[in-house]
DNA sequence: AAGCAATTCAATGGTTCTCTTGAATACTGC
DNA sequence: GCAGTATTCAAGAGAACCATTGAATTGCTT
């Protein structure tokens, strides 16, 4: 048997699941398809680009087995094929922040100014909870929430969030969270809270890497 | 500011660490550096690549930040800037096992039938140490086994294996491994030990994985 | 300084990716 | 069945990728 090509073969088909996460845009839908299934048509608005493209890349996703379909109606709606999908994408994220050049610059340049925002870590965030001194501020888009939330937590997307901050109970302190950490929602909503003279700081990661490390959460079905 | 050209050059730079790794010969590279460091030379041997092209491939990587350098006389070695790398290399591949179409088909192709081979978990083999009856067999190349090896285990490469027979101790149980869940040295050392009669198991994956679960280990400078 | 070995560079051609555009298909509601 | 919506398909242009080849560079040895 001609070992070099079996063996050829059997690594490109390994490197397969990293050629389909080579692509920023495919790493930008499978960042959203982590907080619950979407239609094409959102897909393509999430990401910026043609639906027709989209479309492109997401079948890249489905070759690969990355992403599955579901059919309701007329619209077909993508989902992550399993946790092992977002735990990759989280270990890209986490190399390419360790390694790779530049990076920190270009979050800047998308993040803006993190620095006066207050961070709360996860292990803290839990802490917290378990004295009930603390309010959690889902501001992803009410549909994310509805598909899974942190335990107890309350859902004012950021969009909405001007108006109705007065539905935020005073006193306590209030932890936003959103996508993960390349989101800028929770940002926004510290930035408007604090302005407010709330008591606000944000979670430093989101729902997707909650789920992951196994903390509580309601209303998820994996 | 043009927010989603930012966005896109993020998550481009995010997806940085997965281009450099959507190759399969880059991979290969990958798997044989993360058993230590290598010259150029031997890199391309161990890959079936020409010394030119697989100078290209590790300058992809090094680009990337995945890999480094060290000069040493008329030689340059090369090495995974730290164990994230490797990380994704098995989130990658675990990934890849999980969700890629053919896979299994290609890995038959590659190692042969795996199904007559005892194969032992990390787990069961680390209980065997403890209790003290279990020969640990190094088939690696000695320059891998020199730069780090299993606590206790000693050392025979698969290339003179037949002829060293003799040196294992009998008796005892031997449970051989090599560098990682697709490579054959391991598969080979059993198949070759259990026609001489002996009592032999396969690790089911190598070295850099018992590192990566922290198990006990010797020679090994991280 | 000259010869040698290890590595990198540069140029080439074939392949694969990526985005665009416009048409085709699949399903719903009337 | 027909119009309308959501998605996919198909074709094409430009860029990036990958293996090959031959030359250039770097550092050691004599």
């Amino acid at each position: 048997m001609s070992d070099h090509a079996t063996k050829a073969s059997l690594y490109d088909a390994l490197a397969e699941s990293a050629k389909a996460l080579a692509n920023g845009r495919r790493a930008e839908l499978v960042d959203v398809l982590a907080q619950g299934e979407r239609s094409v048509e959102e897909l393509a608005d999430e990401i910026g680009q043609t639906v027709a493209n989209t479309s492109q890349h997401l079948q890249r996703l489905l070759r690969s087995g990355l992403v599955e379909t579901r059919r309701d109606g007329t619209r077909i709606y993508y989902s992550l094929s399993s946790p092992v999908v977002h735990t990759l994408w989280r270990t890209m994220r986490h190399t390419a922040e360790e390694h790779v050049a530049g990076l920190q610059q270009l979050a800047n340049d998308y993040l803006g100014d993190r620095s006066k925002l207050r961070t709360i870590t996860r292990d803290a965030l839990r802490a917290r909870l378990r004295d009930g001194d603390v309010v959690v501020l889902d501001v992803r888009p009410e549909p994310e929430y509805a598909a899974g939330h942190v335990r107890g937590a309350i859902t004012i997307p950021i969009s909405e969030l001007k108006s109705r901050l007065g539905e935020i109970p005073e006193g306590a302190e209030i932890v936003a969270y959103c996508r993960g950490p390349y989101c800028v929602y929770a940002d926004d909503a510290v930035r408007l809270m604090t302005r407010n003279g709330l008591n606000a700081a944000r979670l430093e990661d989101g729902f997707p890497e909650w789920v992951a490390a196994r903390l509580p959460i309601e209303g998820h079905t994996p």
